[in-house]
DNA sequence: AACACTATTCTGCGATACTATATACCAGTA
DNA sequence: TACTGGTATATAGTATCGCAGAATAGTGTT
C-alpha cells in the first residue's frame, strides 16, 4: 500500500511506543518490524525522527550497546511517562478508529 | 476526547468526502455532522481548508444557494473523481486500521 | 584498500489541522 | 434604528508530523 504517509501521521508514534513495549529495541530494528508489519515504505529517517521526538518528551531509556555488526546501537525501553503516553494512544486509537468506522457503516442524521 | 488533532490528519479529509457522498451539503452544516459524530473539538475553519482543497482539487461540483437565515451557502456534492477519491481512503483506511490492530493485538516476531 | 552491510544522524520540505480573526447575511428584540 | 445571536464563508499565520536524501560511522570480507 503506498502513499499512505497522510494517514500514518499520529498513528506511527504510537506503533512504535507499542513496538518498544515489547522489549529493548532501536531505531533501525523498529523500522524493520515496521516494514513486516506492511508499512513497506517506511524508512529509517523517519523512525528516527520519532525516537528523536520520544527523547526529547522523556518517553523513553536509553542504553547503547556495542554490535558485531556495525555500529553501536541506540537502545530504547519505555519509562513511565511512556506507558502513559502509550495506553493514551491506544485509548485516542480506539475512540478515532470506531467513529470512522461508525461513519463508514452509518446513515447520516439528516435534517430537515 | 481532546488532543486528537495529529490523528485526525489524513483521515478528516476522507470523513468529509464520505458526508458529501451522502447527500449535497455545505461547510457549515459537515462541520456539525462532524461534531456529532464525536469529533467535538473541529470548528468551521478546519472544515473549510478541507473543502478549498477539495475544490482545488477538483473533487467536488459546487453550487451556491440562498438561504433564509444567512448567508448564501456553498452546496457540494462530489463529482466522479471524489467518487475515486473516497474509495481509495476507504482501501487505505481499511489496510491501516488492520495493520495497527493486528500491532495491538499480536505478538511481535523476535529476531534471535 | 576497497567494498558491502549495518545503523545512526542530520536537515529541509510539503501536507495537514488548528488558532484567531474578519466579513457578511438574516431574524428577533428593545 | 441599534443591538444581539446564529449562520456561513474566507484568510493569514503557526505547529506538528512523516518523508526524502544524504552524510557519517562501525564491522567484516575480499
Amino acid at each position: 500500500m503506498e502513499h499512505i504517509t497522510e494517514m500514518l501521521k499520529g498513528v506511527l508514534e504510537g506503533c512504535v511506543l507499542e513496538i518498544i513495549s515489547r522489549g529493548e529495541t532501536y531505531g533501525y530494528e523498529i523500522t524493520q518490524h515496521l516494514r513486516e508489519l506492511g508499512f513497506t515504505d517506511v524508512v529509517e529517517g523517519t523512525v528516527y525522527t520519532i525516537t528523536m521526538r520520544l527523547e526529547k518528551h522523556n518517553l523513553v531509556d536509553i542504553e547503547k550497546k556495542r554490535s558485531t555488526v556495525g555500529p553501536p546501537r541506540k537502545f530504547y525501553t519505555l519509562n513511565e511517562a511512556g506507558k502513559e503516553k502509550l495506553d493514551t494512544f491506544w485509548e485516542k486509537w480506539d475512540f478515532v478508529s470506531n467513529k470512522i468506522n461508525e461513519l463508514k457503516s452509518k446513515e447520516i442524521k439528516r435534517r430537515g
